[in-house]
DNA sequence: CATGAATGAGTTTTCATTCAT
DNA sequence: TATGAATGAAAACTCATTCAT
């Protein structure tokens, strides 16, 4: 409506514009030719801008995907979100179960080989960021374990947080790997609800032994 | 006797010294800097060689990641045979899921740091090597699970199989990074066993339901 | 009372005012960062305007620096007017020698830091702009020497005002990069009155062999 | 003689050789294309290198460049030493000052070119090195005043070595700069005798009074 | 006139690999 | 066979300058 707003608009949807651009083109690179692959140049270059420009929105590459890799776990954390806002009560867990093995199949199952490159990414600083975030995870898998205790046999919160997240993690980015596909399949979703419910059974072997 | 030998003899076996003096040398190297700061250069002069000795002995610098990569899971297989010599009988379970949770224990609490970086190097191609590995130990486990199938619910063994080293390896995996000591612990090896037990186990929710 | 007027002084005023604040950014940018982390995007964003503006007022970098220096220059000679107009008559040496002194003394005690850099910008195109006037500023020392040439050893003025300028610019300019306080100080002045009175003096060893 | 000898030289020689050729590289560039157009690519181009070669017996660029200012100093050093052995006894002065005067014009009189392009990247430095050679020539200086303090007016030695050292310097520098003949020339090795002369001199006006 | 986003040539530096000795 | 000097392609990053808005 304004002409103000005409008039101001243009120049800070472009810089919005061009980093929008460089970091789609950054991940259009990192999926197609790996993070070996992944020059300054090649995102300038596929983004349809200059190195310089790239370099007037991140003070280097890493911070690229940095941010790529913010922008990841802010769409988990959305997700994460909807899923919450759902009433799910699957295989008589509670919802934190259900929530968890959704979520982490959603979240690997988004994009995996621009995921494959951002963790391999991470790797190189230790993982730091992502073991933050799962550590966000391990707590509200814990706080819901306490929540069902009567439900579930008697066990350290943290600790089998630990082991779920890790383990349901493990099983879902491995399959991914192997193929895309399979970690949505009904069987394979039944079989790793199986994982979790054994675990936290009251009737499990370990915990009458 | 002959002069041949006691001349033929010093340099195959200095020849093997020097491939393992190179490997033990890019071994170092890699626990100390990483995979970005392991160059042939710094590899060549940790072993005491030139680096054209070392590309008398490797085409390239991959060759000598691949060797000790080779190496690893040799040792691996060697664990795995020692573990199943002993007969263990733990939770009732048969010695697959014992076997399986300390071969991967064992196999991962072994120089943690030079495993990472491996790793690393290996995710840049896909990691086709380790996952041809786990093909291997996951079709030992399928065919334990089918000869004690009578103790466990019904399933899909190739199925279960995969769910299972995915699973562990996940688990220890992930611990070990966060804190080397952590898998060897006697409360998470037994929780980790729950894990297996519980899936396994008749009395598991999911199959009931 | 007309509009034109209204508008128009405005205008010329705020340009001086733009070109003013570039200067003075630059200078400030020069003393904090030095040559080498001088840049146009730094100097306008200390100016408080875009690089556009700049380069509106200057057609590049180095115009900017030269109209620092021609500034510098200016306020120089406006230094030297002003010793000028006093009468100074310190050590029965004639108003040249103490004007020289004072002059020198005055120059590179003032903003010593911008100087530096901006001297180290001149050495790059061969310091010809301060050649020149320190040409000036010999040719005024000469005739002043021809002036009191009776107080004086016989000398050839061109060359004895050569030497003395070069002389006292270098005591104070190496001085003043060591501690800039030291120049003022009157044991400092003493000594270098002392270099040029000795160089002139009748009684000069050099002049009676 | 030793065949021992001839296998290892051809590799130290070689290496010395290219060291040699990139630091008289690195000189001609310095001085035909001065600061600014000295690129690395540049030296190794006229070394008849490559860039690697370089980077093989030097970290980075400024390494090259102090190595040229190191045999500079240490040239001046041998100068010095040249001149001490002498015994000039010149304007009834004593060596120290005909030392000081004849190293000096020595020093500033060869190589000028390239003596001005490294006194300029010293310069971003603050001059610390050259700072820290002339701090050793007041040392000497100061040293042989008090030696010959019979001889001049009363002083600080300290003090005057200082203003010595600077006067001198700044003498020879500016001429050499404006034109590299003057300085050699015998009316200007005169005046600057004069000068160090006049200030010490007993019958200084100054010390009168 | 002012803006500041975009440009891109140009620099330094790295490191796997080769090859003459 | 061993050596290590030499190679050079390739990568990240800078910054003066332009120009559409």
């Amino acid at each position: 409506m304004s002409l103000e707003k005409q008039v101001r608009r243009p120049r800070q949807e472009r810089s919005r514009a061009t980093v929008e651009a460089i970091l789609e083109a950054t991940a259009q690179v990192l999926r197609r030719d790996a993070l070996e692959g992944c020059t300054t140049a090649g995102i300038a270059k596929r983004a349809g801008v200059s190195v310089g420009t790239l370099y007037q929105y991140f003070p280097n590459k890493e911070a690229v995907y940095d941010a790529l890799i913010d922008r990841l776990l802010d769409e988990r954390v959305a997700t994460r979100a909807a899923l919450l806002a759902r009433d799910l009560e699957v295989f008589d867990m509670g919802p934190a179960t259900t929530m968890l093995i959704d979520d982490l199949m959603a979240v690997h199952l988004a994009d995996p080989k621009l995921q494959h490159q951002l963790h391999r990414y991470e790797a190189a600083s230790g993982l730091e960021r992502l073991d933050r975030y799962q550590q966000r995870m391990r707590d509200i898998v814990a706080s819901q374990l306490e929540r069902y205790a009567e439900h579930c046999r008697p066990l350290d919160p943290q600790l089998a947080a630990r082991i779920l997240v890790h383990a349901v993690t493990g099983v879902i980015e491995r399959m991914a790997r192997e193929d895309p596909e399979m970690p949505a399949r009904p069987e394979v979703r039944r079989e790793v609800a199986a994982l979790v419910a054994g675990y936290l059974s009251p009737s499990n072997p370990v915990a009458l032994s």
